[in-house]
DNA sequence: ACAGCAATCTGGACTTTGTCTAATATCCGG
DNA sequence: CCGGATATTAGACAAAGTCCAGATTGCTGT
């Protein structure tokens, strides 16, 4: 399946999201690459192309993605957050000299021992985040 | 043994780091609290006492403990990094609606099934963090 | 077709976290 | 007490992200 224009539009609509032009962009920019990309990168990718896209409409909608379940929050950089289009359980490797970030996963790895969560609590996600550089 | 600022300036020097006034102030701020605490933190901590402190030097001497490696960054929070005195191995649970962090310790926590590191990488750490909320 | 209305998008001002720099202050050995 | 290295400072700056009021878009019913 490739992730064409219009099929952006399906997904949108799959997941309670009125598929305007700007987010058909936005989202495609994510799904096409299947990278971990910035706000910034986002930006940058969508007003390569003809139309114009504004900043609050990128945040805007990258906040909205979010909230539907479309993509996934990555923290590992202080500075700057990442948008992950992939859902499925998984973890990631973050290289700390050159940013790059990586998915591991999650089908084999075994998190074991983890204490009970104080009483009320429920579980939004585990994020599991190896930091690796380059040997020196 | 009590954080006292004096042990401080022992801790500091213990670390290769010559113990200033305003490194002392900070580091007890943060060792005194045994808490995760953001620059701003600190910096509100520091100059509610006597002594004014400024930004630079806050974060150069948060920069300094790090590679010293008498703190742990922490990273949960897209919009600032906390600064963690325990640098023994332990894992975070990040309470995401009220932002509070604390601590598990990494004892009996099993990680397993993690692939191969790319050649020529080696780890630097692991974060493990376990976003939870308040049931609703 | 088109008026009315809700949803969306926009530029730009603003906030916050963090960095940088050049000048000043402090400390220490001789 | 001089001189150099180390540390601190204020304030300008940068980058990521938020907010708002006004403009656009795209339905809906007639």
């Amino acid at each position: 399946m490739h992730y064409t224009r219009d099929n952006m539009a399906g997904l949108l609509r799959s997941h309670d999201i009125n598929p305007t032009h700007q987010r058909i962009e936005i989202a495609h920019a994510l799904f096409s690459r299947q990278e971990h990309l910035s706000a910034d990168q986002v930006m940058a990718i969508v007003n390569t192309r003809h139309s114009e896209t504004s900043k609050a409409t990128v945040y805007n909608t990258l906040k909205l993605f979010l909230e539907k379940g479309l993509v996934r929050e990555v923290i590992v950089d202080p500075s700057k957050v990442f948008f992950d289009p992939n859902t499925s359980p998984h973890h990631h490797i973050y290289e700390v000299d050159t940013g790059k970030l990586s998915d591991i996963d999650a089908e084999h790895v075994q998190i074991s021992g983890l204490p009970p969560l104080p009483t009320g609590m429920v579980t939004e996600g585990i994020d599991l985040i190896v930091r690796v550089r380059r040997a020196s």
